[in-house]
RNA sequence: CGGGGUGUAGCGCAGCUUGGUAGCGCGCAUCGUUCGGGACGAUGAGGUCGCAGGUUCGAAUCCUGUCACCCCGACCA
């Protein structure tokens, strides 16, 4: 491909609307061109290039891992999605709208129902299990706050994986194999990247994990051991039970006057015990279907703070909301002094496993100015829950290491759907038995569009954009350094038909331009090489420059044709 | 949805306080000079100033409303 015909509007300027190095440096090298609206996104040759190689990548691996592409409708109709109960749950990130003989369609934000409705219609005998399907398709998802680009946009290129079984065995077995397979296209892609554990969310199912692309400008805050591999979003991040050399506070069960005292440190420090002896008692409104809600108690020690996801999985609601003092009071519950063992055993509380068997503990006690101490939870019967939030410094439960905080951004997301789906979309099929049973599923996710975001996150400079090899829209650029020196160009031409006799993809940059500016946009687009025909030609020699650490070196033109390995480690 | 900000040429911005012929830089087109790190000169094309209403002889500028976009938060596979 010659640069000169080629649309890379590259830019100079800065867009004033990115903020992000990924974003600004795609918009820069004219890969994406917003497309006039929040988060949405053209993709201009460069960039569709990239995603290109992005595509081929993982659809290689998976189809060595025995995986089937397909493509599903993106418009799906509304009744599949009332049939599984998400049509309501979904949302407003779930954009609805009507044809002309007005029946309900939705653009699909994910396609569970659509691939289930698929297989129950084609698979009815478990010999035709197990299945794993994938499309690599286009999601529109109207988020609240699209943001930073590629990153967070509202349509978006996805990769959606479906898989069927006969049982639970066999869908773990899978999910492993999805692990080692999305480990390789990670690795092939360039990452540095992290699997961890995580929540399931509206999509449901049990045991799920996230690939995480380790950068400082990641939405998601992991903790990740410094002892072993641990590592989980901090919406399902687990600890080791803390231990506190502090004593257990001597108090007899008494009430005690603690006036002006209603936060924890001041609590702790009138009473002289430590926080993690204080009971500490968060007051949420729950919010559930059909709106309802109600106020929930949960329960901890002082010296931990609630995790919301945690908390709201633990009473199965939609949403958790912060109350205000008015409503506190109006629920008869006393700020600052409350405690969770309320008169109203109508109120739910919810324990932290932190505080089993617990005691000589001090918490409110219900009213303005008083505090109960010596409190005993030994014996106690009570619905407990992990509801604590993982605190750097705190011990892995795994091998008593150090849990640290660290950024990702969230490219891959596994799951261990089970019956969630079939069940209620009534995916069943005959057993050896002739019996009828719902598929064991499980669902793999990768964010394409948001993968290129990622790399650049991950591999840039002040430059611009540095392209892993896998992911590079071009393997090297061949630059004329001034195309009105005819022995240049033609030294240029006959490398460049060299090269892709060689099977590379070659950019030729041809364009009449000043050698600087060409420079420029080698280093903001970011491809992995280019070889410079110039000055030097005189010498019969040419100008490798490695994109990556800007390294130079000079070599024979009739050298780098014949051991093009030895001066370009293409992929 | 709460808080903050911005809408003027393809991009980046000035002009608005104090109403009076629409401006700068980059980019683009043509010509000439230049040619290894975003060159220089000359000429030129390109904008119903987000939209609607109002005030006024006259509105990019003042007033009211509205829409869009961006940032922080809440939220989110």
């Amino acid at each position: 491909m010659r640069l000169s015909r080629l649309l890379v509007p590259t830019t100079k300027e800065t867009p004033n609307d990115a903020v992000l190095p990924s974003h600004i440096y795609l918009l820069r090298g004219g890969f994406i061109q917003n497309a006039g609206g929040s988060g949405l996104y053209n993709f201009l040759p460069l960039g569709k290039r990239v995603l290109d190689r992005v595509r081929k990548v993982i659809k290689e691996e998976l189809d060595k891992a025995g995986c089937q592409e397909v493509s599903l409708s993106f418009v799906t109709p509304a009744a599949l999605w009332q049939e599984s109960g998400r049509y309501e749950k979904y949302g407003k990130e779930l954009l609805r709208f009507k044809d002309r003989k007005e029946n309900e369609f939705v653009l699909g934000p994910t396609h569970e129902e659509m691939m289930v409705n698929l297989v129950r219609q084609s698979v009815k005998s478990y010999k035709q299990l197990p299945l794993n399907l994938y499309q690599i398709n286009l999601k529109f998802r109207d988020e609240i706050r699209p943001r930073f680009g590629l990153m967070r946009g509202r349509e978006f290129l996805m990769k959606d994986g479906y898989s069927f079984h006969t049982d639970e065995a066999d869908m773990k077995r899978e999910f492993a194999l999805m692990e080692e397979t999305y480990k390789k296209i990670f690795t092939r892609l360039g990452f540095d990247f992290r699997v961890v554990e995580a929540d399931s969310g509206a999509i449901g199912g049990t045991g799920s994990k996230e690939f995480m692309v380790l950068a400082e400008s990641g939405e998601d805050t992991l903790a990740v051991c410094d002892g072993c591999d641990y590592g989980a979003n901090i919406e399902a991040a687990v600890r080791a039970p803390k231990i506190t050399d502090t004593p257990v506070p001597a108090y007899e069960a008494a009430e005690v006057e603690t006036p002006g005292v209603a936060t924890i440190e001041e609590v702790a420090s009138f009473l002289k015990v430590d926080p993690h002896y204080v009971i500490k008692t968060v007051a949420m409104r729950a919010l559930y279907n059909e709106g309802k809600s109600e106020i929930v108690l949960f329960a901890l020690r002082g010296d931990d703070t609630l995790q919301e996801v945690k908390a709201t999985n633990a009473v199965d609601a939609n949403a958790l909301e912060e109350l205000d003092e008015e409503t506190l009071k109006a629920a008869g519950l006393v700020p600052g002094y409350m405690s969770p063992f309320q008169e109203d055993k109508s109120l739910r509380v919810v324990w932290d496993n932190a505080l089993k068997e617990a005691y000589g503990m001090v918490c409110g006690a219900d009213k303005e100015g008083y505090h109960r101490v010596g409190v005993d939870l030994r014996g106690m019967e009570a619905t407990f829950a992990d509801l604590i939030e993982v605190q750097e410094g705190d011990r892995c439960a795994r091998c008593g290491g150090t849990l640290h905080y660290t950024k990702g951004i969230e490219v891959g997301h596994i799951f261990q759907l089970g019956t969630r789906y079939s069940e209620p979309l009534g995916c069943n099929f005959l057993d050896e038995n002739g019996k009828s049973k719902p598929m064991v599923m499980g669902t793999y996710g990768i964010g394409v569009s948001r993968l290129l975001a990622a790399i650049i996150e991950q591999h840039h400079d002040d430059r611009g954009c540095i392209w892993t090899p896998a992911s590079a829209p071009f393997d090297v650029v061949v630059i004329v350094s001034n195309a009105k020196e005819e022995s240049q160009t033609e030294a240029a031409e006959s490398l460049y038909d060299a090269l892709k006799k060689k099977g590379y993809d070659v950019l030729l940059d041809d364009r009449k331009d000043r050698f600087g500016s060409k420079m420029k946009d080698f280093e903001l687009i970011g491809i992995p090489y280019a070889i410079i025909v110039g000055k030097k030609l005189g010498e019969g020699l040419v100008e490798v420059v490695k994109r990556d650490g800007l390294e130079r070196s000079d070599v024979l033109p009739e050298d780098l044709i014949k051991e093009t390995e030895r001066y370009v480690c293409f992929s």
